[in-house]
RNA sequence: GGCCCCGUCGUCCAGUGGCCUAGGACGCCGGCCUUUCAAGCCGGAAACGCGGGUUCGAAUCCCGUCGGGGCUGCCA
């Protein structure tokens, strides 16, 4: 039998990394049994739902390269694997399954129900539906909601009963329908519950395995009850640990970005991220952190998924993103780092910065954590007005700068060929005629040059800047530490 | 409150009764390398929540306790 899995998010959201987990795992699992992968949207909460939430999620599952098999989007045999659309096809189930009294219909409005909640809270009983309208005999129903009475449609908890399944993370999971409620099926409105939604695409998707967040655990004994009522058998279940915050609470917006869409633009892998959730909850075999994707499809497996929760760590993601961005070829870097310099330049580069961008990548790559550190390496090479970092002007310009910058002018004049080779010679041999050593004779000329105390390399830098515009810069930087000294002297 | 799940370094994992004076990774601290910053290399601090049992022997099994989390909606 081959195995099934799906994605279920719902559009109510970005793209969460939460999400993007479950969906790893789950892709994770059907490319390593060679079942099918699945996405479908429930989209069942149409207060919430948003077309733009749906794109989000897509995108996410896109770029984390978790391709589907059948779902939104690529087809398949069922439809558009969209629950808003199958509307029809729940309300069916829910009114054949009052017909087989394995639900009923329920005439307490929400006001009520919201009453009767407050009041056992009050007096200290448990909550969940009282069962009121359980034993109303099926006829005076139906003849109830023939005169226009609104009434939703709730599952009959088989009572006195147990659920007990074999959780592939969990393991053993018995609970007693004692503490489960008759849940709605479909809403007084017409529209199906996530209970009824979700339980029937898998049934009608003959799905083999559903690997979710353990938030649903509990609510698992219902959709096992309802496909058992269903008549089909049901899935084996991985409920997967939940990811958490800093602060051990469920990752949220306040623990910093949560949205996978927040990692693309802040110049994330998608490699490093899929690594990095791959081992919130899972790790393959061995000391190993750094995993390819061929590894962890042949070693992954849900029955192997730590039953405790992760918190999610965003200083090891980082590491990992230097770690992925370093193991690119300079190829891959400059395409991967391409929509991110233009972005940062705030315009499109010509052939010839495009060429002396692959000139220093390899120097820039090694030095680069976050695809968006490689705009503000670079912007000295591709502009006219280099803009000076004030406090490092500050830090390296001492009173000896003017006569530095003056000889090294003079001696990089002498070049004869502007390469690095060449370029070092000569700043070297500056450097021993001033007896200055290169951390205090080099910072000086790499803020002029550059603008900034942190730069590639120097004399790489000045070789693919170009002679001239090197010249000038330093020309430029003279001039201004002369200007300053007649202001002190005023 | 009730029900359920969970408990190894700050964090993510390894560990499934003896190989554990508990291992790896991130982070942190110190050092080396060095034209800045990175990268790299070397070293260090750092954990089995607690209490009982079972056993010749427990991080590993059992019970209790404490702590954390989830669910408790005509949300998903």
């Amino acid at each position: 039998m081959t195995t099934r899995l799906r994605i279920a998010p719902s559009p109510t959201g970005a793209m969460h990394v939460g999400t993007g987990r479950t969906a790893l795992f789950n892709w994770l699992y059907a490319r390593h049994s060679g079942g099918t992968f699945i996405v479908r949207i429930d989209d069942t909460d149409d207060e919430r739902n948003s077309a733009e939430f749906e794109a989000d999620i897509l995108a996410g599952l896109r770029w984390l390269g978790l391709d589907w098999d059948e779902g939104v989007g690529v087809g398949g045999p069922h439809g558009t694997y969209r629950q808003s659309d199958r509307y029809e096809r729940y309300r069916q189930v829910a009114l054949e399954l009052v017909e087989r009294e394995a639900a009923y219909f329920c005439f307490c409005t929400p006001a009520e129900l919201a009453r009767r909640r407050d009041e056992a809270a009050a007096a200290g009983k448990p909550p969940g539906y009282d069962g009121r309208c359980r034993t109303i005999p099926i006829s005076e129903a139906i003849a109830r909601r023939g005169a226009g009475e609104a009434a939703a449609v709730r599952f009959k908890m088989p009572r006195p009963g147990v659920t007990e399944f074999d959780d592939l993370v969990k393991g053993k999971i018995r609970v007693d329908h004692e503490h489960v409620d008759d849940f709605v099926l479909l809403r007084s409105d017409g529209r199906p519950t996530y209970h009824l939604a979700s339980t029937t695409d898998d049934v009608d998707y003959e799905i083999s395995h559903v690997a979710r967040g353990e938030d649903l655990l509990p609510s698992t004994p219902r959709h096992i009850q309802l496909t058992l009522a269903l008549g089909a058998k049901e899935a084996t279940y991985a409920h997967l640990p939940l990811i958490l915050g800093t602060d051990g609470k469920r990752l949220s917006k306040r623990h910093g970005a949560t949205g996978v869409t927040e990692y693309i633009e802040a110049g994330y892998l998608p490699q490093a991220m899929v690594n990095y959730l791959s081992l919130l909850g899972w790790s393959p075999a061995g000391d190993v952190t750094i995993v390819s994707l061929a590894d962890s499809i042949r070693l992954f497996d849900l029955a192997s998924v730590s039953t405790n929760p992760a918190v999610f760590d965003q200083s090891k993601l980082d590491w990992m993103n230097g770690e992925y961005i370093r193991s690119l070829s300079v190829v891959e870097f400059l395409e991967a780092a391409r929509p991110f310099v233009i972005a940062s330049m705030g315009r499109e580069l010509s052939p010839e910065e495009w060429e002396r961008l692959a000139r220093i990548a390899p120097l820039v790559q090694e030095r680069t954590k976050f695809l968006t550190e490689v705009g503000p390496q670079v912007r000295f090479l591709f502009t006219d007005e280099l803009e000076i970092d004030p406090i490092a002007w500050e830090k390296v310009m001492g009173d000896d700068a003017e006569e530095l910058l003056g000889a090294a002018i003079a001696e990089l004049e002498l070049v004869a060929i502007w390469e690095h080779d060449e370029i070092e010679r000569s700043l070297r041999s500056m450097l021993e005629r001033l007896g200055l050593n290169a951390r205090k004779g080099l910072q000086p000329l790499r803020v002029a040059v550059t603008g900034s105390t942190v730069s590639p390399p120097l004399f790489e830098s000045m070789a693919i800047l170009g002679r001239d515009s090197v010249l000038a810069r330093l020309a430029d930087a003279r001039k201004r530490v002369a200007n300053m000294a007649q202001d002190d002297h005023r």
